[in-house]
DNA sequence: CTACTGACCGCGA
DNA sequence: GTCGCGGCCAGTA
């Protein structure tokens, strides 16, 4: 654990129920931008007992970064279409459930 | 020190 | 839709 970590946990807490954020908007988001790999890694060293909502982390495309059929894959699917955000194939479309320009402003304060 | 890997990203062809 | 390339950088061998 180290600064860099609690600022993606932080950025990651942030967003809202039924929506997702790509690995790169919450780099940015955390003050890391063009560390999206970061991200990732972070990822994986979330505290087990850490409630944090990871599921909602999606590639720039949409798509789960698990591969297909991984336990991964199948749990965060599963979490994101228990809170209504549609996955096709493994694929979220992210002009419906991504985070646009207004929800971010409302979401981090960001001037606009 | 080099080399390779990884829950990534954007651009160009 | 595909493929390739450079960028990013912490871990590991």
């Amino acid at each position: 654990m180290n600064d860099a970590h609690v600022r993606i946990f932080a950025a990651i807490a942030a967003i809202p129920r039924g929506r997702v954020a790509s690995y790169g908007a919450i780099a940015a988001r955390a003050g890391l931008p063009g560390r999206a790999r970061l991200v990732g890694r972070a990822l994986g060293e979330v505290p087990e007992g850490m409630e944090l909502p990871w599921f909602r982390v999606i590639r720039s495309n949409g798509q789960i970064a698990f591969p297909a059929g991984s336990r991964g894959f199948k749990e965060q699917s599963r979490r994101l279409k228990a809170e209504g955000v549609e996955v096709k194939n493994g694929r979220v479309p992210l002009a419906t459930f991504g985070l646009d320009a207004d929800l971010d402003r409302a979401l981090w304060g960001m001037p606009g």
